[in-house]
DNA sequence: GACGACATGTAATGGGTTACATGATTCC
DNA sequence: GGAATCATGTAACCCATTACATGTCGTC
């Protein structure tokens, strides 16, 4: 069986949303799934054609006299089969991310406070306005009619609302250690 | 000014601590570290190379009779100063990381409630692990003698702590809503 | 003598970002 | 007319993992 990376999931399932386009799936993802997902064209592109090659997608170019190039793609039934598989399959992967602040304060010596302070302050700040777009998103979301989207849309939510709290709390505690 | 990547200033800065060769750095990245950051061998000797050739560090190799190879390294003035410099740099990635658990969750649907929880579940299980992992180097460090790096370790612990916390309790909760 | 920990290193491969190229449409 | 957004795509590069190759030392 051949074996697709999270990132080519993740462009075959956000096809069953609303996104129809890679332009679509750029979009949402930066939206509404940015805090646990990333991804560039250059991935999106490349997944799109090699989803279509094996059968997975189709391609709909447009037709007619409409001027911009905007391709769409559906799932076909193996696309939706093998999705489906990948999603009950068990996930292996929970690594933590590589945290350049934490590395920084960990290599850091007491000479340096200030500016290990100031920099966990910027984390703070970041996250902070993290915690604002979330709260903006969720407003927005509680508007839209309830589907299974904006369900699993609120959830994951919830766990960016958690982390960057979370972080909160730890930077002001680290700053308040540090002082 | 020739750039590096942060695991090459990993690498540098590790050296700093009781670490001296491409083996201990691997050691202590995996159990001190690994909350927040994580290296292959294939890094570290190829980054040490480039780090000797750029002379930030210098290679003590081995003289005598000692059959074990063990390469040492130190840094020179340069390194150090650069280490410094490096620390100091206003820090740009705060990005979230990939997370496959809620990739899953955001892409499933009802029919699939059953699977997802038990992903989920597993994902509170390595959480949980992980705290009780935390507990233990937390342990071990505070009988250490108190160093900066025992300081910096219980920051960056409490961050491990507190994110594997919150996991925890976002597990329960969507555990809870899912049902 | 076999196994696990110690120890160094490279090559192939995979995954991902960035920069670039191109062009339409909308709105000020 | 210019800027922002919509929209598709590729190539060069960078970063990282995995598998492999090799050998020592201690201990059960």
């Amino acid at each position: 069986m051949k074996r697709y990376s999270a990132t080519t999931y993740a462009v075959l399932g956000l096809l069953t949303t609303h996104c129809r386009t890679g332009y679509d799936i750029k979009r949402m993802i930066d939206t509404s799934l940015s805090h646990f997902w990333k991804i560039s064209y250059g991935q999106i592109y490349p997944s799109l054609k090699l989803l279509v090659e094996d059968g997975l997608i189709e391609r709909h170019d447009q037709t007619g006299s409409t001027k911009v190039e905007r391709v769409e793609y559906t799932l076909t039934n193996e696309g939706q089969k093998l999705l489906k598989q990948w999603l009950q399959e068990p996930v292996e992967k929970f690594s933590n991310e590589k945290n350049e602040v934490l590395l920084r304060l960990f290599l850091s010596d007491e000479e340096q406070t200030t500016t290990t302070i100031q920099q966990i302050e910027k984390y703070r700040a970041v996250q902070y306005e993290k915690l604002e777009t979330y709260e903006l998103i969720e407003h927005s979301l509680r508007t839209e009619p309830v589907t299974i989207h904006r369900k699993r849309g609120l959830l994951t939510l919830d766990f960016g609302k958690k982390m960057s709290r979370a972080i909160v709390e730890w930077c002001d505690e680290t700053i308040a250690q540090l002082r």
